[in-house]
DNA sequence: TTGCAGGGGTCAA
DNA sequence: TTGACCCCTGCA
């Protein structure tokens, strides 16, 4: 069947999709946006997300989505995935910048994932002051532990626990998984959200200012936080969070000095607009491969 | 083997 | 504005 431009077939339960550009799985992956998908031997990648186990692979044009169905890619996957942005244009726009420009050449098979909200929320205020293998284990062994177990080619995969059992969990539990000083900010913004004191089913309504400093209500969420969450959540595009690594290739390609937070902040908002999400993606994969900034010793 | 430096945002003083 | 927070990794 074609559905939205794309070429879609169903054989057992795998799920092929035809005519997929600008997409590339390990840029996907890898570009620090999500920490629940791992790299197999193959080349694929196996991940746990919307409740649910899947595997990936591409073959040029071709995806092939293992463990699913059409109704689940049509009604899941293919926001996940964000398969109705042209990110051709994207880049495009972008690339009138010759930074830019070849930043996204490092990394032009990115896409932003559309992920849970609340799950965002929790992994990003795990984030904090951490590292990426650090927060993925972190947020395995929170899922292992509270989360509903899945089985998938013989390995047992977990969900992300949902709010009403994270926010029931006692403090002492939480920090077991290794989540050290942030448990008591993971306890508290599951007791925030369940009690509805933060608003998340407006923020996608509200100006884009707005909803930073409503998810900035809860403990663990700053600025930085804040601008991840509704980035990664596909709730909002036109943040540039900085973090260690932006700021330095901001620092390097743009500014040849140190510069401050709010320097950066308004530049990215006046050269990149509402592609600032966007850009900062391609930005940030790019310093990381390149290891733009880090002091060699 | 042990210990120490480095990495990484938010909070509270 | 500055120090404390937690744990993993890499390297003497």
């Amino acid at each position: 069947m074609l559905y939205k431009g794309y070429e879609v077939e169903q054989k057992d339960n795998k799920v092929y999709v035809k005519n997929i550009r600008d997409f590339d799985l390990t840029d996907i992956f890898e570009s620090g946006q999500c920490f629940r998908w791992k790299k197999q031997t193959d080349g694929s990648f196996t991940g746990v997300a919307m409740d649910r186990v899947i595997n990936i692979r591409s073959d040029g044009d071709l995806l092939i989505l293992d463990n699913t169905n059409i109704d689940e890619f049509i009604n899941i996957w293919f926001n996940y995935f964000d398969l109705g942005t042209d990110y051709a244009m994207i880049k495009e726009t972008l690339s009138k910048n010759s930074i830019m420009k070849e930043a996204i050449a490092s990394g032009g098979g990115i896409r932003l994932l559309r992920q849970d909200l609340w799950e965002a929320i929790i992994s990003f205020i795990i984030s904090a002051n951490n590292n990426i293998p650090r927060i993925m284990k972190i947020i395995d062994t929170i899922a292992a532990c509270f989360g509903r177990r899945m089985e998938y080619k013989g390995d047992s995969y977990y969900t992300f626990p949902k709010m009403e059992v994270l926010s029931s969990i006692p403090l002492e539990q939480i920090k077991k998984c290794g989540t050290g000083y942030r448990c008591k900010y993971i306890t508290e913004a599951s007791r925030m959200i369940i009690k509805e004191e933060v608003n998340l089913c407006t923020l996608g309504l509200m100006d884009t200012e707005d909803a930073k400093n409503e998810l900035q209500k809860l403990p663990g969420v700053g600025p930085k936080v804040a601008d991840c969450i509704l980035l990664f959540s596909g709730t909002k595009f036109d943040v540039f969070p900085i973090d260690v690594w932006v700021k330095r290739v901001m620092e390097e390609l743009y500014f040849s000095k140190e510069t401050s937070m709010n320097e950066i902040k308004d530049f990215a908002k006046s050269q990149f607009g509402l592609l600032a999400g966007y850009a900062q993606q391609y930005l940030f994969y790019y310093a990381r491969s390149r290891q733009i900034g880090v002091r060699k010793g």
